[in-house]
DNA sequence: GCCACCGGTGGC
DNA sequence: GCCACCGGTGGC
């Protein structure tokens, strides 16, 4: 895979008692992890991840983390479990009488410190925002955690190991914090779907955009967020990157038809 | 009728 | 192979 920084993100359900609203994990090099939006959208963020609609899947099986590639490769982070090991994010979980129409979302952010190579849960979906978006050139520390977690140090044992309870993916770094008023929305789509995820905008009164066609389109036409400074760099349709293998459906090779 | 979600594909 | 984009539609 690529050699440069990469961010994966896991989508963490509970268990990240620090996460009141959705977190996610990842890291880069340095470190590094996204944000993802989980689980249905109205809900509050009270309950992170886990409860999407029906019961909860309180497994872990939904948690999306970030991890950095160069840290894997310095063996700091063990390899991705087997996919066989994975559940798939539905299915088991739930009850065979409920239509699972339960999508994994993210559980917790996390970014790796980039001197100790241990995941640091960040507390909120907005300091990952921020964290991630100057992480190139600010990496991340057990350190900066102190921000939230003043005794935090290297010293500490991780707040979160890849260890295939969770579903981790590997989020893009410096991505633009949204415009003030504005989210970004992440929805991890099922096990085999043909894209592992979508990025979407709610501006200020609640209209989704999909694409940085339409973002330019509803810019023009309300001209007044631009008057306030927002601008098209601000926004980022980038995907973070499952880490499970074969998570996303390869496409399919054409029939051949013989005669 | 709306829209969240999924599939497909063109272009690189 | 990846990704940006958008059409279609099932479920509400």
């Amino acid at each position: 895979m690529q050699s440069h920084p990469e961010e994966t993100f896991r989508m963490v359900k509970k268990e990240a008692d620090s996460c009141t609203d959705s977190c996610y994990t990842g890291h880069l090099q340095s470190t590094l992890q996204e944000p993802i939006e989980v689980s249905s959208s109205n809900k509050d963020h009270s309950h992170d991840i886990g409860d999407i609609d029906d019961q909860s899947i309180e497994d872990s099986s939904k948690q999306l983390v970030l991890y950095d590639p160069a840290a894997n490769r310095a063996g700091q982070i063990e390899h991705v479990p087997q996919p066989t090991q994975y559940q798939h994010p539905f299915g088991r979980y739930s009850d065979p009488n409920v239509p699972s129409r339960v999508l994994p979302s993210v559980g917790a952010f996390t970014i790796q410190c980039a001197k100790c190579f241990k995941w640091r849960l960040i507390p909120t979906k907005k300091k990952y925002e921020e964290l991630r978006e100057h992480i190139l050139e600010e990496p991340f520390f057990c350190e900066t955690a102190r921000a939230w977690r003043p005794d935090i140090s290297c010293d500490d044992p991780a707040d979160i190991t890849q260890d295939g309870s969770r579903l981790w993916a590997i989020d893009k770094p410096n991505i633009a914090q949204p415009p003030p008023g504005w989210q970004r929305l992440l929805r991890i789509r099922g096990e085999g779907s043909t894209k592992f995820a979508d990025v979407y905008y709610q501006s200020p009164s609640g209209k989704r955009l999909r694409s940085m066609v339409e973002v330019q389109k509803y810019l023009t036409e309300h001209p007044e967020y631009m008057t306030c400074g927002v601008t098209l760099s601000q926004f980022s349709f980038q995907i973070p990157k499952p880490l499970q293998e074969n998570y996303v459906r390869k496409r399919r090779a054409p029939n051949i038809s013989f005669i």
